[in-house]
RNA sequence: GGCGGCGUACCCAAGUGGCUAAGGGGGCAGUCUGCAAAACUGCUAUUCAGCGGUUCGAAUCCGCUCGCCGCCUCCA
């Protein structure tokens, strides 16, 4: 069995059939720069890494394309209003979203093209309209007829018709239909512009992505995809320009990501509800950020809230802190590789589940199964040897080195994880040393009152304190 | 108004025709512990918004009703 996405085009979950075999050209809608991003971002942009990653894991060799659109008219706002140039601040969103990606594990896509790069394909593509009879022009705009492009609204499944009838599109006397987009602005006063065969001007929104998408990866692609608010106008639009051009299909699944939720609302900048990615770091680790997105599967939406993040928290304390027991008990298993026929067998429920649409939930909940089955097995030995029982547990840890790489989370060591979380402990280190010191030595006198106090004090800061055979230690929470 | 989606336990969330309705969080009880913490064990949905229908069989398919959300304007 293959893998099953659900392409919005069809409206059906459809199995995976790439143009070439073993090649995926896959295109997603990246951020327009003019600000920070925020976690609706950053759920595209997990929720497409993963997808890319697992059709790597399977073997197809991916070429994913996500652009940077860095002219627009909310650059030119932010630009104007700061004093500044429209270079400067998308270079500066550019900087911050590419830090923000890297903080979250976000792989890097094979071309990561900025429009402001691909003017000549656009102006190419742009004339190829025109001279279709797609295109006119009307003192120094290009505006796209959308009325001669058949199939106008199959992938938004809207009609024309009602279009027109909802009349919220933009009025402008020039162009020729309320429903034709500009493909070509002509630059006002102070605004970035490029040469062409209309003038000084520059690009609409809808053909930076085509052409890009073109330039990179040819006129169809595999896969292309970006969150469910593209879908109309943008990549309604996309498709129309570009197979208008070429008069092939432009993309053959397409795939469309939820929402990000605050307070049952879509969080969006008109509505003031969003949370950037560096404020949601400063309050989480990626690595709960990460395991928040992917506990639900990436078309449904998402709700945000101190409780969910802080659920994703406990879990990835939950995966680490067994991790940690693994590797204390049998430290052999952790470098232990499961011969390939086993681990393909121990891992199908898995990868089922990753091919059924890229259910990352489901693996992440078969995943805590196997959590639970690590824990009983060094919990007792109940008539295994401890070689079955290490047999077993190097089994365990094999595939979840396998899922972690595939989903982005639980990359890290366990001492790595716990440790960073203990950077971020509200006292000092030396400080909560000297009373766990101290504690120790009411301990040993008997004076549990005093011991008692000093680890509720503690736990009052988020600091759990444990017993173990070999000493106290602690964790952050 | 048009189009699309969702409603599964106290909360989050898988499951889309048939083995016990995953998993996480929380709660309660127990084992362990000086007491805890962690881990483990048991309990926490005879039922999947409601009502009808199809079927030998439905949370899953169909219809209606109610509620929520999104798109139709820039938006991941």
């Amino acid at each position: 069995m293959g893998i099953k996405v659900y392409n919005s085009l069809t409206k059906k979950k459809e199995e995976f059939l790439p143009l070439e075999p073993y090649g995926v050209k896959m295109y997603v809608c990246g951020p327009t720069v003019y600000d920070l991003s925020h976690i609706g971002h950053a759920r595209s942009a997990i929720a497409f890494d993963v997808i890319y990653r697992y059709l790597k894991y399977r073997g197809y060799d991916v070429t994913y394309t996500r652009n940077y659109t860095d002219v627009d008219d909310k650059i030119i706002e932010r630009a104007q209003r700061e004093g500044t140039s429209t270079e400067e601040v998308s270079e500066r969103y550019i900087k911050a979203y590419d830090e923000d990606m890297a903080a979250l594990g976000v792989s890097l896509p094979t071309h990561r093209p900025r429009a402001t790069e691909t003017i000549p394909e656009m102006i190419e593509a742009i004339e190829g309209l025109i001279e279709k009879g797609y295109a006119y022009v009307v003192d120094g705009d290009v505006y796209y007829s959308v009325r001669k492009f058949q199939g106008y609204g199959k992938l938004s499944g809207k009609n024309i018709e009602e279009l027109e009838a909802g009349a919220r599109v933009e009025v402008d006397e020039r162009k020729k239909d309320p429903l034709d987009f500009a493909l070509w602005k002509k630059s006002k006063q102070g605004e970035p512009w490029w040469e062409s065969p209309w003038g000084r001007g520059r690009p609409g929104w809808h053909i930076e992505c085509s052409a890009m998408c073109i330039k990179y990866l040819g006129e169809t692609i595999d896969i292309h995809g970006g969150g469910k608010d593209l879908i109309f106008p943008h990549h309604e639009n996309e498709i129309a320009q570009s197979e208008a051009l070429t008069g092939k299909p432009f993309a053959r699944y397409w795939l469309h990501n939820g929402f990000v939720n605050i307070e049952k609302e879509k969080m969006s900048k008109s509505l003031g509800n969003i949370l950037t990615i560096r404020d949601a770091l400063k309050l989480h680790t990626p690595e709960s950020i990460r395991l928040f997105v992917l506990s639900s599967h990436y078309r449904s939406p998402v709700e945000y809230s101190h409780s969910t993040l802080k659920e994703a928290e406990a879990k990835a304390e939950r995966f680490y802190r067994t991790l940690l027991r693994i590797k204390e008990e049998f430290p052999q298993t952790l470098e232990a590789k499961l011969p390939e026929e086993r681990l393909a067998e121990r891992l199908k429920p898995f990868l089922d589940a990753m091919d059924d649409d890229f259910n990352t939930a489901h693996t992440i909940g078969l995943m805590f199964e196997e959590v639970s089955r690590a824990n009983k097995l060094l919990d007792s030995a109940s008539g295994r040897t401890p070689e079955e029982t290490k047999e077993e547990l190097s089994a365990i840890v094999s595939v979840f080195g396998e899922l972690s790489r595939i989903l982005g989370v639980f990359e890290r060591s366990p001492e790595a994880y716990f440790t960073n979380l203990k950077s971020h402990a509200p006292i000092p280190v030396e400080e909560i040393n000297a009373l766990i010191k101290e504690r120790e030595e009411a301990r040993k006198r008997r004076d549990y009152a005093r011991a008692d106090a000093i680890r509720d004090e503690l736990k009052e800061k988020g600091i759990i304190l444990e017993d173990t055979p070999e000493g106290t230690r602690w964790f952050v929470r």
